[in-house]
DNA sequence: CGTCGTTTTGATCGCAGTCAAACGTCGTGG
DNA sequence: CCACGACGTTTGACTGCGATCAAAACGACG
């Protein structure tokens, strides 16, 4: 059941069938482990193979001359590494594990196939990456337009979203592991400034966050908070249920 | 010759022949006018079309709920506003004339005709996507991680190899048709601040801007101070020569 | 020549950055 | 079982970049 948080991920924006199924399944075969800290990809590289994360957080990110970081998405098990370098020659930024992570390799000319033989898997996929663009333009706008406590309150209700989109999230809480200096790379700021707003949100009474796990008492009120409207996630359920 | 900023385009990235240009060329049709200040494409439009911006400039955008404006991308002659429409149902954003505007609405199984007949073309396509992408990450990264002056310098080095590789700009200048304010609404900052940091490069002798044009004196000193690595464009020419 | 949009200037404010140190927690090894 | 060290989180004091508010100057155009 490795493919589930993908297959569950495809699913909640594109409707499948059985057989499509079943060609996902075949495709997370080829699995390595990494630890955390390690560079799944660098940059620069030109992998042969595509790279399915299973299990555990990574990171896209990229490095500055002046040694600070700017992470520019979080990757969640069902997520694609890189699902399009074999359409554009080598990497223009590195993917590192945030935690230890299990991922697929798959030669991407079995994926072609697979796509090939299944328009709407090819669609499904073709769907994810233009979902990955939306989620950018999202973080832009986190960054030039929302203040810290908001842009922090946006990203953990994108996160959160996801997360149970691949079925990782039971209840109103789901496992975030990873720092706040992760959480200050991704948004631009300074992680004293992450502890700072993570700490204000909290005596909001908008999250509880602690040992790795965010909780969400009340979904709406950080989405509020956030000004988070789900749209530009695609999702074919818009109602976003409450389990 | 109205497609020849999108076969420039097409050819910075990718190799392609007679027979693709022909087939470009063909899809430059049905042209539309519009004048600066409109919605070429609304949020939540599900257009049945696909957009080309064929003369002047636009940009992708998204409204805050307090009112304020960030642009996620500046579109100039040779790109399209909504390749991926037909794959994913509505807008997520806007997008606005920031000139007036001529651009080509493009059936899209038209289009999916010309791409499936001519795979380098498609190909291309997919390219010119997922380069938008890797501009959209160098935004998060100046937003993020560079001060307002690199930022500024940043954006201004992207939008003049863009240019140039469209064929719009001309030895060391180029027309950039935008205000202050559309400039300020891209990097998210204030116009008066946009406009503090434009005098500094022009104090500093690293642009002259004046007219809606914008000359630069000295390419390699803009990119150095902006930090500004090609790479993410993904061009062919790797050495982007001089004229 | 007047109007409107855009650019420029000035004065003040505040959010987030910076630097530095203390505190908790967890895993390791003595 | 405790000491140690590494790592992540928290706190405090101070600084500064860019925001805000307001008004003046400029420039294109009818």
């Amino acid at each position: 059941m490795r493919h589930l948080p993908l297959w569950r991920k495809l699913n909640a924006t594109s409707r499948l069938s059985d057989g499509d199924a079943d060609c996902v399944a075949a495709l997370c075969v080829d699995i390595t482990s990494t630890r955390r800290h390690a560079d799944i990809i660098a940059q620069g590289d030109r992998p042969e193979a595509i790279h399915l994360l299973l299990n555990g957080w990574a990171a896209r990110y990229r490095l500055l001359p002046d040694g600070s970081r700017q992470i520019t998405a979080f990757l969640i098990p069902g997520d694609f590494c890189d699902l399009h370098v074999t359409v554009l020659d080598r990497m223009d930024h590195g993917i590192v594990a945030l935690t230890d992570c299990d991922y697929a390799c798959i030669p991407s000319d079995r994926l072609d196939a697979c796509a090939g033989e299944r328009p709407s898997l090819a669609r499904a996929f073709w769907r994810s990456t233009l979902v990955d663009e939306a989620i950018l333009r999202e973080w832009v706008v986190s960054a030039g337009r929302r203040d810290a406590t908001q842009a922090v309150a946006h990203l953990l209700c994108e996160l959160h979203l996801r997360a149970r989109m691949a079925g990782l999230a039971t209840g109103d809480s789901f496992e975030l592991p990873v720092t706040q200096d992760d959480l200050a790379d991704a948004t631009g700021m300074t992680p004293v400034h992450m502890n700072r707003t993570l700490q204000k949100l909290r005596a909001d009474g908008l999250i509880e966050l602690a040992h790795r796990r965010l909780r969400i008492p009340d979904l709406a009120a950080l989405r509020a908070e956030a000004g988070f409207d789900p749209a530009y996630l695609h999702l074919r359920d818009r109602t976003t249920p409450q389990p």
